[in-house]
DNA sequence: TAAAAAAAACCGACTGAACGGTTTGTATTT
DNA sequence: AAATACAAACCGTTCAGTCGGTTTTTTTTA
């Protein structure tokens, strides 16, 4: 095989095998010799391909960043006509679809949250910005904030294992979020304060 | 000095000294080396108060478990009549006072996570009772774990080093999610889908 | 075009530092 | 005198990273 693919193959093993990791034996495990272990490749091979263990959570991060902006985008392309607050949408589909799974890239944040925090100001500034864009979009801003953190509230709290819900009060609570007519008093949805005959 | 006073504080002296290298270094550095440095005492005086790292740990989340217990019940006693849900607005107010702290108990749960996640067993089913309460008291049960989602949202990203608000819009939105009038579509207060004149 | 050289990927043993915890001792309190 | 709190040196293990090597792939040379 050409060394391009075997490099890249690498990288995969790699970046899967510390999300593994991360979510059986929780992120102070996450060392380079258990990294090795669990890809097959040797501690040596690994560290050709990631300098430093930084080196690997920087990836993890990456990835991650890369999972969620083109589950977003790809949300708005298919739905956003749809939504009233398409980016809203997007950000909450993508939450939900992050929580669902089991191994999911959302891992890194607890990896980096837990060695090495100051890889965590790319997405700051990351969610920063889809911040605006969601507040830009909406006719209540703080409304608009609000469903968004509660989406985070769910999604923190789950991957971090401090959810005391189970996963079908989870997917309930999302898809409550997700509901655009429950937000903005439109009828055919039960609403904040009153009800729909 | 006698020894129970001793004991009790070198035992307060190691809790102080653990929440801020979390909150500077990060929960990666929580060490007893570290501790015992941060605190003022030996390594041998701290294992004598405490026999292991994770007794270090589950005291933190003792001490966080107790704070968040003791500041809702006294916010229940304090203003538990002015409000109609006054379990959920006790516990917005307590995540609100706990993310104002720069060396909040609530650093505990990020040593947790980072370290001996299974000592957050005990956080979730207080949460799972808390949040039974917040859905009793409440005409909409959804609504109000939204809330209480939110907040959480606000609460892990700030202490987690992931939220892109600054201080001033946390507080706001800290106010917003304890408004009662917003949520119940009550005069006096912009709510969701509509305007008040 | 085949062989040789260079480069890249990988392996496994090794190193020094840091770590959690232990041991032996001293000082203070009971 | 015994018990408790604490100090400091020490121990064995784990850790990130290094190093010298082998294997495979790519490039260069004859």
């Amino acid at each position: 095989m050409d060394n391009n693919t075997r490099s890249e193959r690498t990288r995969a093993a790699v970046i899967q095998a510390a999300l593994a990791i991360i979510a059986r034996d929780g992120a102070g495990h996450l060392t380079l010799d258990a990294i090795a272990r669990e890809s097959g490749i040797s501690k040596g091979g690994l560290m050709h391909q990631f300098r430093t263990k930084k080196a690997v959570l920087a990836a993890l991060m990456e990835h991650q960043a890369a999972f969620f902006e083109n589950y977003a985008r790809d949300h708005i392309a298919a739905h956003g006509h749809q939504h009233a607050q398409p980016r809203l949408a997007a950000e909450i589909a993508t939450l939900h679809a992050a929580v669902a799974d089991p191994r999911s890239l959302a891992l890194a944040l607890l990896g980096a949250v837990a060695q090495e925090p100051e890889l965590l100001g790319t997405t700051r500034m990351a969610d920063r910005e889809a911040l605006e864009v969601i507040r830009a979009e909406a006719a209540d801003p703080d409304l608009a904030t609000l469903r968004w953190l509660a989406a985070r509230g769910l999604t923190l709290s789950s991957l971090f294992g401090l959810s005391p819900l189970t996963d079908a009060e989870r997917d309930h609570l999302f898809t409550l979020l997700a509901d655009e007519a429950r937000w903005t008093g439109q009828p055919g949805s039960d609403q904040a304060g009153g009800k729909q005959g």
